[in-house]
DNA sequence: GGCCTGGCATAACAGCGTTATGTAAAAAAT
DNA sequence: ATTTTTTACATAACGCTGTTATGCCAGGCC
């Protein structure tokens, strides 16, 4: 009879292995890049074998996946700062800002998550797809007020942060690729994007640029000074084998 | 040794075997994708050792910078077929399409070009990128004639080059990365962008739905029909041993 | 107490990019 | 025409990778 296999538990994982591992990993992949991301350092640096990748994570690509969900609610965590004001077209573009900022604090791990890089034979599955989609959400509702308050031309909300979204992980892409060098450097090139692409949708160039100019003063307060809490549990003090 | 298999080695850089490789490169990262692209692997099909890679191309590197510029190249073929008329925004959303093509005909080269897919262990020098940025200088005259046809707002044709160029480039990136599905595919995205891009940087909205309709008409015409020319040699027939 | 079960260490396997070495053929020099 | 030099390529090895088969042994259950 297949199996109501049993909830016995004869030996717990040890608790502090497996965010010990994707601790580690997220480490090496933010200060050495995705090359020195293997198991063997990984495990070497945490004390442990490769198994324990295995046995935690089925592989590295279950660890990279893990990483990634991580990043995406790193990314979810900088959105939620933004206040919603009465002005919806300067959230939207702190949006922006917030998106870009995500991106150059976490540049690797971007890459993986929308980037289409492809780490140590991992690829996003569908479902972790819909995960980032569902990140843009925030977005569209925004987009909605700026809909509900005239700013925007069109009727379509999820459309519009379609368009935005895109354009702005363009931006970023090419940013960390560094294609964008003088004269057109990256941030000569967000700003007069952000006006435009404001007005793209709908918003004149006298109110999008007053906007983009006003999240420009709200970035720091509301973005750049988040602190990156623990998210997915309590990080315990790093484990040290002798 | 009785290597009776084949006397097809000119001790003076064969120049079969160079073509040949990338050839067979080429192929394999078309059909079976970056996973698949091993000096191994290549050796193995083109019939030689691996070392040929080493003597050709000073390694793996080396021949993926090679596919690179082939793909510059490409893209550079399709940007040369499209056409300069009288509405110079239609010309410049045909670009667009035109950029968005080369990228969905050749989508793990694209990656290696733009994305920052790093292929075994390959990264694109200062010299690739602005390899890679001439390919803009085109767009950059189209932007200054929509300018001079006070089509556009803005003075700064490279800077609006690099708008556009960044906002398709993501939406592109993002579809090759399966993220845009129902009811926001890759084509609704795409074609409302193309509008709201030449809205932001100046036109109005019914001029640029009308150009970006035209370029639609235009786009197999000039850009799909494109036939992808052997761009570095002539090909030579397939050298087959046994 | 003894079960088991499952986490993890050890070691092996297949594959990777790369390189040292040897060979033989083409080009150059005689 | 012969010798010398050059160099493309084959072979095999090195160190690396992700992965896995095996075995030990520490725990929660009986």
């Amino acid at each position: 009879m297949l199996c109501h296999t049993v909830k016995v538990s004869p030996r717990r994982s040890n608790p502090q292995t497996r965010s010990t591992l994707v601790d580690i990993a997220a480490r090496l992949l933010a200060d050495e890049g995705p090359q020195s991301l293997s198991a063997r350092r990984i495990a070497a640096e945490a004390g442990t074998s490769t198994m324990a990748v295995y046995t935690n994570f089925g592989g590295m690509s279950g660890l990279v996946r893990e990483m990634v969900y991580e990043g995406f609610a790193r990314l979810e965590a900088y959105f939620s700062h933004v206040a919603l004001t009465a002005d919806p077209v300067a959230d939207m573009t702190l949006f922006g800002r917030a998106y870009r900022h995500n991106a150059l604090t976490n540049p690797h791990l971007y890459a993986v998550m929308f980037g289409g890089a492809s780490l140590a034979g991992f690829s996003l599955t569908a479902e972790d797809r819909q995960y980032g989609r569902y990140t843009l959400s925030t977005v569209v509702e925004c987009a909605n007020r700026c809909i509900t308050a005239d700013r925007f031309r069109t009727g379509d909300a999820e459309l519009v942060a379609h368009q935005l979204w895109t354009a702005i992980h363009g931006l970023v892409t090419l940013e960390l690729g560094d294609y964008l060098i003088e004269p057109c450097n990256a941030d000569v090139v967000f700003e007069a994007q952000l006006t435009s692409l404001m007005v793209g949708v709908g918003d004149t160039v006298e109110s999008a640029t007053r906007s983009v100019a006003s999240s420009r003063r709200r970035l720091k307060k509301e973005v750049e000074d988040v602190r990156p809490e623990p998210s997915m549990e309590e990080r315990p003090p790093r484990k040290r084998t002798v």
